[in-house]
DNA sequence: AATGGCATAAATGTTGACATTTTTGTATCT
DNA sequence: AGATACAAAAATGTCAACATTTATGCCATT
């Protein structure tokens, strides 16, 4: 029933992180990555190899190490001699989610007001631009997940702390895509977020690492207040 | 020449980690990941899969997928087509390393000074009793690697948040305890830690987070202050 | 009807061989 | 002598079969 993730890799919005192309094995890192992150493999759902092999034509060595390398991202949980499960976001690991977000991505922040370079900080204009341009045509009050991502991407990459980037972008950001796709009230960022979008870019811009951290720590702590309020109003997932 | 490597990752000091058992591949990936650890598999080594099956008598299959899993460690960095080597701890990367822990340990320890169990606090005394002794009794002033890592990893499981808990055992430690075993002058923890130690614990049996932070913030920046003056002093490796 | 044990089936773990790519070394040409 | 091109060798990527462990289902027993 998976015969269209070849599609999904390819052409899903998700992917902006590494294709991992040139390799069948990688190719099924980011296939499965995408197939996950959507819920078209939902979560708590077992990776069967000798199933997953044969849906998607390919032996098991390779997909056998695709999942070792989702287990690397948190994407999933392998037991040993049981095989492997895609992992279930509680409310609790989403709370501890963001709060690790938090603390790396405050930190992120104060460096990139000091790393950042001009260029950087012009992509970062563009991308507001382009979230209050959207907001102005459309009714809505909503920034795209896709340019949201976009925005923290280019803040945590002009951190030039490669551990940061790492911890974020492959380990955190998965699972909070995950999160977020497949929670409809997680979607999209509200008209706060802009707001608070343009006060860190001015810090950046004001090469200010202390204003950046208080500002983006409190960007997280709403998105998180945000959540739990919604969480505990609608079903606990 | 790696025919040692077995014992090493049953007897080694270094194995406060998870032993990944049961299974081959789990027992190579420890295996593999002291041998990197210790530089018995010096930095920036090649991992040969066809040598590396030779020496340790298993096949590559289960070989590359303990490679797959150090990958996600941040031990080692894979190419595709190329092949895999051991990580390379510049000077850089040892700071950013220290960057990361500092967001993320100053974060776990706020936590841990709400969410500790008394039990736990007392695991604390007991660790920092230890390093007194050891102090008093031996001449030199140094804590021992072992009990200094104990003592940070009690408290960061005591945080009780699963995502940083794996963030800082699972892949920076490893690194950590890469960098100070194979570097004399950061093997071991100076007098000043100790009482650093003693205010951590102070200020989470308070149960007063912000200062059980900004006393980890400290504590760690000094631990990187000491090894930035150290590096720039010898030779930069 | 429920439980326990046994046999079968299926899944994961492991192995060795095959395919393809990269590297290495040699020979030739400028 | 240096550089380029080709050929051989070695390494990584992939596959299919085998081994061992775990799960399933049936039968017998209480």
């Amino acid at each position: 029933m998976l015969t269209f993730l070849y599609l999904t890799s390819i052409f899903h919005p998700m992917s902006t992180v590494p294709p991992f192309s040139n390799t069948l094995s990688g190719e099924l890192t980011s296939t499965l990555r995408d197939a996950i992150i959507t819920g078209e493999i939902p979560q708590g759902a077992k990776l069967s190899e000798t199933k997953l092999s044969q849906e998607l034509d390919v032996s098991r060595g390779p997909l056998r190490e695709a999942i070792r390398r989702l287990e690397g991202m948190n994407l999933i949980q392998h037991i040993p001699q049981q095989g492997a499960r895609v992992v279930t976001l509680s409310m609790e690991l989403v709370l501890q989610l963001y709060e690790t977000r938090e603390a790396l991505e405050s930190k992120a922040v104060a460096l990139a007001a000091i790393n950042m370079t001009s260029q950087e900080i012009d992509q970062l204009h563009r991308l507001i631009d382009a979230q209050s341009k959207h907001m102005r045509e459309n009714s809505g009050a909503f920034i795209p997940a896709e340019s949201d991502y976009a925005f923290h991407e280019t803040i945590i990459r002009g951190s030039k702390n490669k551990v940061i980037e790492q911890a974020l972008l492959r380990e955190l950001y998965n699972l909070i895509k995950m999160f977020r796709y497949q929670h409809e009230f997680a979607r999209n960022s509200t008209t706060n977020s802009l707001i608070e979008h343009r006060q860190i870019v001015y810090a950046i811009e004001q090469r200010d690492p202390e204003l950046a951290e208080v500002t983006m720590r409190r960007h997280i702590v709403h998105a998180r207040e945000r959540i739990q309020r919604r969480m505990s109003a609608s079903s606990a997932a």
